[in-house]
RNA sequence: GGCCCGUUCGUCUAGUGGUUAGGACUCAGGGUUUUCAUCUCUGCAACAGGAGUUCGAUUCUCCUACGGGCUACCA
């Protein structure tokens, strides 16, 4: 049987870096079998609709390259692809359920279910509904449904447990007793995700479904709601979640949980997708540096972590980094390009940025950190008073007049020539070490730290270079 | 409170019934760079605790502790 996996979030308006993780794992698996991975839009609740959030989904995966085989954008055929029009289709099957007395009309209202709750919570009983409605006389339901708003309940058995194996975590078991009577069509018509999911799972034929941990507590539910159905299980993958560094669930409140906000930031889709894809899951070697396709091929279930994985901005820094140094440098000038012009900095000279480019990448972790290396090569300094000092001593004078000199008399402008000038302007002006590299690279970039000088001068150019040079007297 | 799941360096993790418990990030120190960064080398640092099984447990079982998740007409 082929595999056929999907990636179902709500649009909250954002793609979170769990989801991300979770999307990862499920195309990841996909590919790896040859199976199918589809793009579901579950938005069962109405109060929570964002305006534009599923077009935004979709731009980030595609940003990011995920591809969905079915989906809002793709079509298929299985859809609609959005639980918000599939109404009908839920409403069929609750049918089924309640022929079948596995579910139940319930009339109690949001009241009374509150204050059993509060009741319950007073005499430390697990909270869960009293089965109020389940034993009204069917004359009475008919006729109440008619005039009253209702939802219907799945009717939990009473007796024995339910046991599922999960893929990650082995066997999981619980007694039906501690289960609740789920609420499956809400009052406004709408399906709860519990139900929606799992109609939708079925008639989509969906093999596997791979979501994250925070689901292993409803997953009982779930399965008996196939067992109402006599549908065949699917297996189940429960991910570990994503923590935040005091080990709790993710969340926006400790950070950025978008990968919007990521990528915005200057993280590489490609460093994402890689970070990620090693929180909660691990290759057989030590290897730390994969593309999507060698993910696909690694990729396994069997390696994926039982526990949660705290999200690490450090590591994170690093692997981008790593990416920054390794990249084709014109794909980086690509990418670096709206940076750049939103810094102000003419970027008309291409040499000149390539070069500029291709020195800020070994000194960041992120695309925006270039600026503040690249700035110096376009703009004029302002030296502060203590630098001013160095500048104006005489020996520095002396280094610059003799350097100048040599570049202006030079052909060729190669670092290696470049470093012979200095050398030879040392020893002519009987400077040396610190009070001979120094200043000059203070002179022409502003900075004490920094790149090579030959390399300096040979971005800047001859010109600019004995402009640079010759500007403190 | 109840239920479910989890626990190897600070973090991501490898690993096995007998290993000097390995790698990566971070941090510290050395080298390269007459600077910085890169790179490189070295170092610091972990099997939650207690029983049991066993000749031997980090590895298997149980208990405890701790952590997390769930406990909605949210997903």
């Amino acid at each position: 049987m082929s595999i056929k996996v999907r990636f179902a979030p709500s649009p909250t308006g954002y793609l979170h870096v769990g989801g991300l993780r979770t999307a990862l794992y499920n195309y990841l698996y996909a590919k790896k079998n040859d199976g199918k991975i589809i793009l579901r839009i579950e938005d069962t609740d109405q109060s929570r609709k964002v305006e534009g959030a599923v077009e935004n989904l979709i731009s980030t995966f595609k940003n990011i390259g995920i591809e969905f085989d079915e989906g809002p954008s793709q079509g298929g055929d299985f859809g609609p692809y959005f639980q918000s029009q599939r109404l009908d289709i839920y409403k069929d099957y609750i049918q089924k359920l309640i022929l079948n007395k596995s579910a139940y009309p319930c009339f109690c209202s949001s009241d009374r279910l509150t204050k059993i709750r509060e009741k319950q919570s007073e005499n430390k009983e697990p909270i869960k509904y009293d089965r109020h409605c389940l034993s009204l006389a069917d004359s009475e339901i008919n006729s109440r449904m008619n005039n009253e708003k209702y939802v219907i309940r799945l009717k939990i058995p009473n007796e024995g447990e339910v046991i599922f194996y999960d893929q990650v975590r082995g066997k999981v078991s619980i007694e039906c007793k501690e289960i609740d009577d789920q609420v499956l069509i809400k009052t406004d018509g709408f399906p709860t995700y519990h139900f929606a999911n799992v109609v939708d799972d079925y008639l989509m034929g969906i093999t596997h479904v791979m979501r994250g941990e925070e689901w292993l507590p409803s997953t009982p539910k779930h399965v008996l709601l196939y067992q109402a159905f006599d549908w065949k299980l699917p297996k189940f993958i429960h991910l570990p979640l994503l923590l935040n560094p005091d080990k709790s669930k993710l969340s926006k409140r400790q950070g950025d949980v978008a990968v919007e906000d990521y990528l915005s930031k200057g993280y590489l889709s490609e460093t994402l997708i890689n970070f990620v894809g090693l929180l909660g899951w691990h290759p057989k070697d030590d290897r730390e540096i994969f593309n999507l396709d060698e993910l696909i091929n690694e990729f396994s279930i069997k390696r994926v972590q039982k526990s949660g994985a705290v999200f690490d901005k450090e590591k994170l820094n690093w692997m981008n980094g790593q990416y920054l140094k390794e990249m084709k440098i014109s794909t980086i000038l690509n990418r670096v390009v709206p940076i750049f012009e939103d810094a102000g900095i003419d970027i008309s000279d291409t040499r000149k940025f390539s070069a500029v480019v291709e020195n800020a990448r070994q000194r960041v972790s992120t695309l925006p950190e270039m600026i503040e290396h690249s700035i110096p090569f376009y703009s004029e300094i302002n030296f502060i008073e203590e630098d001013k000092l160095i500048l104006t001593s005489e020996s520095s004078q002396k280094v610059f007049k003799v350097l100048s000199d040599k570049l202006l008399n030079s052909n060729d402008l190669q670092e290696i020539n470049i470093k012979q000038y200095i050398k030879e302007a040392g020893i002519e002006t009987n400077v040396k070490g610190k009070d001979l590299f120094l200043p000059i690279r203070l002179v022409l970039f502003g900075e004490k730290h920094g790149p090579d000088i030959a390399l300096i001068i040979s971005i800047l150019g001859k010109k600019e270079s004995i402009k640079r040079l010759t500007n403190f007297h």
